[in-house]
DNA sequence: CTGAAAGCGCTTACAG
DNA sequence: CTGAAAGCGCTTACAG
């Protein structure tokens, strides 16, 4: 491994030279560039990138928060993948890497720590509902910081999120043009952003057609498969069971799915049924659930842009405002 | 920012006592080590990692080198976010951090540049079948990797794959059990591991059940549904169509019961159908895909297990042996 | 058990 | 446009 003392050497010029060429070019004379780069690729000198930091305070590495462990092993995202690979290519653009922090102890100020120990330029994290303070510490600490799903914000901090009010409703609009008037839904927890406002929705749009909504048509499923078998099995018991039901998740729309037809329901003849999130096995699963899509690499490119724009712009700047990604109907067989 | 000068003047001692008591505690005497822990949570002291690193030219960061891009941006791992929670997981035990390596441009020394410039302790591939130069670059180098489902080995490089040849003898195993003779395959791509090996287990496990392979039974796809559906349509068609179908991918197996289930076929009545990965909608689409189970969560603590075991032996030890995962069958609906 | 000092490989005012 | 020098915050022989 060369270091920059060597590669000063080998074409007599200073350190303070060579470092000018990879830092700020356009101030060294075209000449001396030249021969620096040359020599450069000839004895394969690499900046070494902890030196850098040290003297410069940043790391060119972003923080991915995103937790995965104890409370809730089973948490999995709807395209986490996809997140990953938006984030990943927009942050390369800027020369930027994602360091996917270790979760370790439970202190509260353990994501703030590695922070500061790594000098990390700023960090995305992605909600799993937990509530992690944390992730709060985060956002007051003033480090750029942008939230997915979670509708944070701070000194530095903002958030990106799909619609998923307008979603809701796109989903009530649906079934309401469909015919139907006794609509339920099966909610998400309501400690998550995503839970809390697609039942919001659901119940505006309900308002704006003027239809009632019991209050056991609202049940709450916690967005896994077998919650929503169990919301439709209560939906079914009712005197008056819905014609239509929106699920907040796909899984869930997959679960009351299933046990609708082997309760000998016809879907969506008997009962229409709409979920959100538009996952692999929604266009896969007979007859098509019906479903409303959100933009899932518009979420790690929004995530890398706004992060983006906090760094450049300096802590003291005001945040970007939070960014709400449109949803769409992605209609197929059950509604 | 507290530095170490400065927690080293707050409890009166030298820089280097304070750094013993941070690496070598026991070096140092009871009481100054309390001292100094107490005054270190007490002005919040944390160590920079980047000064460490270019002290120690070990940066407790390993990289996960995950090839997204151009090329074959469809592409998607079956169990990606497992691996990486497992990876995470194993990892942060010994206070190991995950960089995603930003894919930069396409020169075949990018992984190495990026693992010598951040002084990376070593690095974890996944493999996306495209063989990357960059990617066998790495394995030559003698620093530190292993690579998952790829045959990679190197000075200081293993990996670990599942048995996919076994696996799939598995699956002909219950085929034949079954009472199936005519059995076909729709094969992975040859350029991957787990395309070549499980195409060789089927071989093999035909052989061993003394069962003829006709050419027209083997048709190759790319693990994707569409490459399913098709396969399936050119079996169907053949003079003697096979009576089950064996499919190297759970995404093609699915497109191969959506095509039969479509020419009007019942399933696993007139044709049988086996799948390989065990994804989530095998257990959720209707009747239940039979399909071959890996150990995802096996994947991440192996690897990372490995990587570990390497990176404390040095790069002069011999590496750890390939490490194959014992797959299982799932029994479900379609044989 | 502890300290003084050199060194890790860069960047960046400050002069010229 | 370029160089000499200080400094970034640690670690680690080397003495004692």
């Amino acid at each position: 491994m060369a270091t920059i003392r060597e590669l000063a050497r080998h074409c007599g010029v200073s350190v303070a030279t060579v470092s000018r060429v990879f830092n700020t070019p356009e101030v060294v004379s075209r000449e001396t560039r030249q021969r620096v780069e040359a020599a450069a690729t000839e004895i394969g000198y690499l900046p070494n990138e902890s030196a850098r930091t040290l003297a410069t305070k940043k790391s060119n590495m972003i923080g991915l928060v995103w937790d995965t462990d104890h409370r809730r092993s089973g948490w999995r995202h709807p395209f986490l993948q996809e997140i990953l690979v938006a984030l990943k290519t927009a942050l390369s653009a800027h020369g930027l890497h994602l360091l996917l922090l270790a979760t370790g102890a439970d202190e509260p100020d353990r994501h703030l720590r590695a922070v500061r120990r790594h000098n990390l330029d700023g960090v995305v994290m992605i909600d799993n509902g937990s509530r992690d303070p944390a992730v709060l510490a985060l956002a007051d600490a003033g480090i750029p910081c942008v939230a997915l799903d979670l509708p944070l914000t701070g000194p530095c901090c903002t958030f990106v999120t799909s619609d998923n009010a307008g979603g809701a409703r796109q989903a009530v609009d649906h079934l309401v043009r469909s015919g139907h008037h006794r609509i339920a839904t099966i909610a998400g927890p309501a400690r998550t952003g995503p839970g809390t406002d697609r039942l919001a929705g659901f119940r505006a749009g309900l308002a704006a057609h003027d239809l009632p909504l019991p209050p056991e048509y609202v049940v709450e499923g916690d967005f896994y498969l077998d919650s929503g078998r169990a919301a439709m099995r209560a939906l079914l018991l009712l005197d008056t069971p819905p014609t239509a039901v929106f699920a907040a998740g796909d899984e869930m729309a997959i679960g009351a799915l299933q046990t609708a037809t082997e309760a000998g329901l016809r879907v969506p003849a008997d009962i229409a049924i709409v979920g959100f999130d538009d996952i692999e096995l929604a266009a896969l699963i007979p007859p098509g659930l019906t479903t409303i899509a959100q933009d899932r690499t518009g979420f790690g490119t929004a995530a890398a842009e706004a992060l983006i724009a906090m760094i450049q712009a300096g802590s003291d700047a005001p945040p970007p405002v939070p960014i709400v990604l449109p949803t769409s109907l992605a209609r197929r067989g059950t509604a």
